[in-house]
DNA sequence: TAGTGGTCTAGACCACACT
DNA sequence: GTGTGGTCTAGACCACTAA
């Protein structure tokens, strides 16, 4: 089951196995999973390991612990916790959608002033800029522009970004030498002007969701903007929020 | 410091000790803290302790750890973890502004389906509904209707909730017997309707940023529905994500 | 009363950063 | 090399739930 040998920390591994039985239907929404001492016994690591497993896949939402009683799979209310920066791709595939995308524009440019001040950028650095339109089932419903940091993506195929089929964010993923950590999405409610309009295929001035993302590097230095407008109709972003107690 | 009779235990203690040390200034933005080793001595506690209380605050975006360096203070850019519930009243006071409420409506009442599907209310079970016009600044930037589950706030009382000054998620915290654990938000773009425009000052069928939100207690019972509509040039929504790192 | 998760201890070895 | 955080073990006692 577990490898001690992998470079995969033990309780990252029993993490992902305990997701997989949930994804496969082994364990059920609302069901009893088996428990720590069960665990513990039965993939011959300390209460520690078992615990911090659990404990990940708690703070996703997808286990649920009640003191006394046992640790249950979450009720699919809170399947999806996206406070997780996702990829439009697998968003959509997760919702049962088929997602699709045309690649509008794929270079390395100048960045504008903006983008270049939220990346941190010095004078002269350069972004590959990605403009697509996003489709769920045929239809469009999103415009994204990604501005990636180039001297952050060494070895990036501009070629490969104009594939329609690739996801960005596995592609990045995959390639950045330091690891993304996390991500600042700042939502706003717009109206769409005459080319967006025509690209969405809505009437000028219709209301879009325009969310505006900066990405990091667990070492602190930004490497992605983002826009993705989205037609009002067609698209909501569902956030899953933690009560924190405070004693003040 | 520390104090094993109390109540709470003591990572929490610990952790809430970091966190006033941080907000009086004694550890400053960017800073190493003491080590591991250095707060298992200064507090007597074993080495799990005082990672649990540091591997929260890491969680919330308070800290960061870097492994063969140490332990740091964020930096104020991830300063503000709002992938937390927060009041409009402490949001709004933290960015330096003064917000302000009108209360429009506050009455216990039959809630709609669509309400009482969303909170999963029984035939004849009632909700107490409060409806405020939201300011900062003495502008008029949003409108709030919460619908709480009247059996689960005991002793709540709308006169109360007619104060202006109150903060709503102040009194349910504190008066809440199970406490409340998650909330799930959906944001989307949408446009004024006539009666909101008048509230908002702003033409009919200017952009609003539109928030749904149900709250969870630690039980797993939906306690509030909250709709939120805010005028699209007054406020943003901002979230910090986290990028989990994937082996699929 | 038996079993569960919640908290806590006192160790151990490792990978990594700095000097 | 020394010190840091990352992972892991093998225990312990407690609070809570359910039979």
């Amino acid at each position: 089951m577990l490898n001690k040998e992998n470079n995969m920390p033990l309780y990252r591994q029993l993490e992902e196995l305990i997701q997989s039985n949930i994804e496969t239907g082994v364990w059920n929404h609302g069901q009893l999973i088996p428990s720590e001492s069960e665990l513990i016994k039965q993939f011959g690591v300390s209460r520690t390991t078992v615990r911090q497993a659990l404990g990940a896949l708690v703070s996703y939402g997808i286990l649920k612990r009640e003191q006394g009683r046992g640790t249950f799979v979450a009720e699919s209310k809170f399947e999806h916790p996206l406070t997780e920066v996702t990829s439009f791709t697998r968003d959509i595939q997760r919702k049962g959608h088929k997602p699709g995308s045309i690649t509008l524009f794929a270079e390395e440019v100048v960045p504008s002033a903006r983008v270049a001040t939220k990346l941190e950028l010095k004078e002269g650095e350069t972004v590959i800029r990605l403009e697509r339109l996003r489709t769920v089932d045929g239809e469009p419903v999103g415009l994204h522009t990604s501005s990636l940091v180039t001297s952050l993506v060494p070895g990036l195929d501009i070629a490969e970004l104009r594939n329609n089929d690739v996801s960005l964010y596995e592609i990045l993923l995959s390639r950045l030498k330091v690891p993304m950590s996390e991500a600042i999405d700042t939502l706003e409610a717009s109206v769409t002007d005459d080319c967006r309009s025509r690209l969405l295929g809505v009437p000028k001035g219709s209301p879009v969701l325009r969310v505006e993302r900066v990405a990091y590097l667990t070492n602190g230095r930004p490497v992605e903007h983002g826009e993705m407008i989205y037609n009002a109709g067609c698209y909501k972003s569902v956030i899953r929020l933690s009560v924190r107690q405070r004693n003040d």
